[in-house]
DNA sequence: AATGCCGAAATCGTATACAAAATTTGTGCA
DNA sequence: TGCACAAATTTTGTATACGATTTCGGCATT
């Protein structure tokens, strides 16, 4: 299979450097829900993790903070966000304003090529979805979006966007309620249909009640409490992140 | 007067602290041209001139960096952003999709309090443009769109179109031609009346021109070119900032 | 048993030290 | 004079040290 993961880079304006791979490390666990919101990020710990200085994962932990994905309380330390309920109506509102414009630009100048590699990427849903991995089926029709602004070729709204990306990723680890997530990518083929026929206009309506049915599908009337169930994150083994790489020296 | 600049808080995700003051002084700085884009800003000089040291200053530079205002290149150091001619379009057409639907919402919630302020606002406009301090003034008028957006009440928005506003300040500093800064208040006083009526379609259209007179104003053929550093900025007492403490040990 | 206080441990904020990279300066040669 | 290359200087990248603040656990008191 295809890269079709990859590179949701060119946000966090940080030279390139270690700092930079941290960043991305720590936002596609955040992204596939390996690490939930409300979760503390502790310095050393990201440090040691990582196999670096407390200084270096400083810099990735505020460079997450800076698109919305992190949260640091002075004196207290990193925290992967717990949007309110009042951000997440924000964030979508916002999607909506923003998504339909980008979505009928992108149908106005998409290529075959780019077409092509949008298709790859729904398949990798598919795929990924029926393999159960629901972390990355999310995680996917996440990118799936910003992929959108990219043909679109509006570097200042694609950074936006991808902001807003990153944290509907946490409202819905935290307010998600419909199991039937099949309606998702449904959109996503409808859309690309519109792509393939270069009708901006239904690109337009379509993203348009696509970011509604997200938005509705949330239930945003109470939000969870700050922890989980100990038993809920002891439970699962998907906390496995790469390993301490520091050598004893 | 009363204190009708402050208050672009609210972004730069750092927890409260010294960094975050001198992000602040910087942004100021640089809002009201008293730092041409492309000057260096070295973390030693910036250190210095704060009274902080290096780690304190860098932390600075890269959350203004994540706000546009700064670029930072590996192992070279940071530089006030120069904004693109593709940028510039992007940042104005961005603004032009966000602009009018956060005024037409600003109509809606405004307050009498809130008119209040605002009027008070474009009076500093006007005061700082008679007495030649077009720094100050472009400024103000910077900051009278961000009010607007926290006079919507959205959080989300306010922090994307503060960031592109931050960007526009550089993008003028860089390709501003047009002589007649009137039009720019007129344009502001237009709104306010709009926004004294509650009259949502017209704060709409209002602002939606008032983007695009910015935009057309602007000469974006070609790039200007590089231009030297010179570092005195802040030994003016307008910025009087925190004097260096460090003793001789 | 619940509450409040106090010391220990953990964690963050900041300064500093040193290594690595880039920039500037200096020098020799054509 | 102009260019090439090497030394010296400056500046950044990263690690570490230490003080300050918060958090946690135990103990006494109610």
């Amino acid at each position: 299979m295809q890269n079709v993961t990859g590179d949701l880079n060119g946000s966090y304006s940080l030279p390139p450097g270690r700092a930079l791979d941290i960043c991305h490390q720590l936002e596609s666990a955040i992204l596939r829900h390996r690490i939930r919101p409300g979760m503390k990020l502790a310095e050393d710990e990201v440090g040691e993790t990582f196999g670096v200085s407390r200084t270096v994962a400083r810099t990735a932990l505020q460079a997450l903070a800076h698109g919305g994905l992190v949260t640091i309380e002075r004196n207290r330390g990193a925290f992967v966000s717990r949007p309110t309920i009042r951000e997440a109506h924000e964030v979508f509102e916002a999607r909506g304003l923003i998504e339909p414009r980008i979505s009928r630009m992108a149908a106005k100048a998409i290529t075959e090529s780019q077409l092509e590699r949008l298709n790859r990427h729904i398949a990798a849903e598919h795929e990924a979805m029926k393999r159960g991995d629901m972390g990355l089926a999310l995680s996917l029709s996440g990118t799936f979006h910003t992929a959108i602004a990219e043909i679109a070729d509006q570097k200042v709204l694609t950074q936006i966007l991808h902001s807003l990306v990153s944290r509907s990723s946490l409202i819905i680890a935290l307010y998600w309620q419909r199991p039937d997530t099949t309606c998702e990518s449904h959109s996503h083929h409808a859309l690309l249909e519109a792509f393939a026929r270069h009708d901006a206009n239904a690109a337009e309506e379509i993203m348009k009640s696509h970011i509604v049915d997200l938005h509705s599908g949330l239930n945003l009337v109470e939000r969870p409490e700050e922890e989980p169930s100990l038993a809920d994150v002891f439970s699962s083994r998907e906390f496995a992140i790469s390993r301490p790489r520091r050598e004893p020296v």
